[in-house]
DNA sequence: TATGAAATACATGTCGGACGATCTTGGTGA
DNA sequence: TCACCAAGATCGTCCGACATGTATTTCATA
């Protein structure tokens, strides 16, 4: 008798790893929103030890923070923080744009960055929020994969994207055209190849945004 | 009666996460050792669910890998994983050199980073292994801790360097004296507040690291 | 003897319940 | 008003059970 689960391929507490990542996105958890292991379990109808394991692994990405005693929280980026997460982005987003611009030329990889690149530059992606805020992923996604840099690969998820998006999505942080420009230019730095101008692409592309976001008034970040 | 936990300041998971990692630097683990639930629950005396936790823990910072239904394995990193590593640990170390450099006139930062050089320099630490892997762990800890970048804190410990150096352990990797020198340039150029000569020592300093490595006979890497 | 499939052993994935520890909150008396 | 204590909320941890999947051994058969 199977009542018990009906495993999903990534098990119970990706499920619930997934739905509040997810939850983030679509405005259903907000960042600042507590966590509580008995609403998720009722919620998720997963056993607690799976939502204790998933809120364990969002904890370490950084995605919620695990006050001892005191349930989980959506993090909520504080001014600093955001400065010390751009900073981080700028260094790591540059060396994986050098990486994919020099191996460009192997496997499927030219064709895999154009792909995901036009969809990014498709007029109507860009006009919603959600498929947009999915193909940048998806794009950034491909430029680690085609870096073939697996530790890069494995801390990339580590650094919360996601939360700077989720957090500044209310304010129109950069005026949409010249980050177009900016996805462009990065985009057209790697087909050619060229690993230096890749690099410098992407980290002037991040630290526009990180000016736009330090002109953002309190109100947007924590404490 | 408390015949229950003795709560340590991290709790039982910590326990065992640190026990790990510890008999990683021992000897008691070696790459490749299959690391059993119900073992553990046994040597560490907990609760199979600490086990686990810990255990995520550590395949969360890539020191374990946890295949689905088979037991976790200390992980034993190939030469593309150790190459791959150690590209972005050349860029990560350069970053936190750079962040160190320019905070050294802040607070305690400048007494800090002399105070934890001048252990490394010990002479009698030195020729203790263990005791100068603890030495190098702190005074890269406190580089990062005086870059004072929390992103780059939080990212930091899960780049596997742990078994790097577990791995090489038995390999003569750099000659002792030239490590040792290119130490003291890093240190120099920090406390002197030179930013871009600390990020260019710290990643000359890794790749050489790198290079010895590549020398290394097939035996010293998995797969 | 070789071989392939079934039976078995092993270990993990997940659930549910239980209980202590600790933080928060709100009421109570000096 | 304020220190203090009781109650409630939640987490940290342990235990036991069972399903699920992988590895190994056994054994009938060719």
């Amino acid at each position: 008798m199977t009542k018990h689960q009906a495993v999903q391929a990534d098990g119970s507490p990706g499920v619930v790893y997934r739905g509040i990542v997810d939850g983030l996105y679509r405005g259903r958890y907000v960042p600042g929103q507590r966590l509580v292991e008995a609403d998720l379990t009722r919620d998720f109808e997963v056993g607690r030890g799976s939502v204790r394991e998933a809120l364990s692994r969002l904890a370490a990405e950084g995605l919620v923070t695990m006050n001892l005693h005191r349930s989980a929280v959506i993090r909520q980026l504080s001014r600093t923080e955001v400065r010390d997460l751009v900073a981080l982005l700028e260094v790591l987003n540059g060396f994986a744009a050098r990486l994919a611009a020099e191996r460009i030329d192997e496997g499927a990889n030219r064709k895999q960055i154009e792909d995901t690149f036009s969809v990014l530059m498709d007029g109507e992606v860009q006009r919603d929020f959600l498929r947009f805020a999915r193909a940048r992923n998806t794009f950034y996604r491909t430029m680690v994969a085609v870096g073939a840099n697996h530790e890069l690969a494995r801390i990339m998820p580590r650094t919360n994207v996601d939360l700077l998006r989720v957090q500044f999505r209310a304010y129109q942080t950069v005026d949409e055209s010249a980050r177009i420009e900016d996805y462009r230019a990065i985009h057209d730095a790697i087909v050619e190849g060229a690993g230096r101008k890749a690099e410098t692409a992407a980290k002037a592309h991040i630290r526009r945004f990180g000016d736009s976001i330090e002109k953002l008034p309190d109100a947007a970040f924590s404490g």
